[in-house]
DNA sequence: TCAAAATACGTTATAATGTAACATATTTGA
DNA sequence: TCAAATATGTTACATTATAACGTATTTTGA
């Protein structure tokens, strides 16, 4: 029996994933499974290495670029983010939680980095990236790809702060 | 006569920069300027090792820890930006060629990265801020530093993919 | 003006992140 | 079933960044 089994919620998540790649005609193998699967059960964005550790639980010896190639798959497959500023991985709520029948490949995204918890928080607002092309339409620039990070505190630790 | 010298152009943004920091009480010494010249030369965003080099040029020997405390200076004070996608830094042109007294100090300001060309373009967006600012406030996250890179076509690469 | 404190810089070593290149295994499709 | 495509294993290394400590320079205040 290979890989780790992970919380109820977490497989669900996995199945979501794995139809979204069977729709797209590529495979969520046991591996990215896994890999997606350890990037679930964090409650923060997790660096590569830390994945790399969480795999060596199950597989003795694994190597960088076993983390690494994963990941890329993941990514290509919109299924999770890279934040930047982090060099770190978080799940794409966008896909694997919503019911959107569209989801799966990259799409445009903006994440709130709390600086107090460390959680990241995932928005798909329009109005963001609207801004963005409106801006960069008038000197004749076509976005392909954006990457808005914010930081700052969450409403929690704001309020923590203030008490 | 230590440091290199630069065009002229470079020498007069380097002269603002100084009036900067004169300004907010923070020196900007001669290492500190002879980086924050290496980055303005540049075409495009440079990388910390690229401007080691640069460095070794003047001063044999210079190690990585003095490239990257000058970077952190010249980020503080406003005066160039990390390019987050590229581990990259260019000049921030807001601050050293625009007449604005109120220059220095950091600022969200959003980049347009050609993948053609390479080269990176700043944007000081108000729309693309308050758009981010709103889509935040509604959830009480409070916006403490936004990073916002783009990257596409140029309209000079775009042209000349087109023909 | 001189000594203490603060700031800036030098130096060595190492941590953290990411990839190139090539071998092997597995899956897919004719 | 066999060839091609895809996925994974493995070794080695490249790139980016920082910790820790010592020295030099600058600033400040008595």
């Amino acid at each position: 029996m290979a890989g780790t089994s992970f919380a109820e919620k977490t497989e669900t998540r996995l199945d979501n994933a794995e139809r979204l790649c069977a729709a797209h005609g590529s495979r969520l193998t046991d591996l990215r499974r896994q890999v997606l699967g350890l990037v679930l059960e964090a409650a923060r964005p997790v660096g590569a290495y830390d994945l790399l550790d969480g795999l060596r639980a199950d597989k003795k010896g694994a190597a960088p670029p076993t983390v690494y190639r994963a990941l890329d798959f993941l990514l290509e497959e919109g299924l999770i983010h890279k934040i930047e500023r982090l060099s770190a991985f978080v799940g794409c709520t966008h896909a694997l939680d919503g019911s959107h029948t569209e989801a799966g490949h990259p799409h445009a995204a903006q994440f709130l980095i709390c600086t107090g918890c460390g959680q990241v928080t995932e928005l798909d607002d329009h109005g963001i990236l609207h801004a963005l092309v409106d801006a960069t339409r008038h000197i004749g620039f076509t976005v392909r790809h954006s990457t808005v990070e914010a930081e700052g505190l969450c409403a929690a630790c704001r309020d923590a702060a203030t008490a």
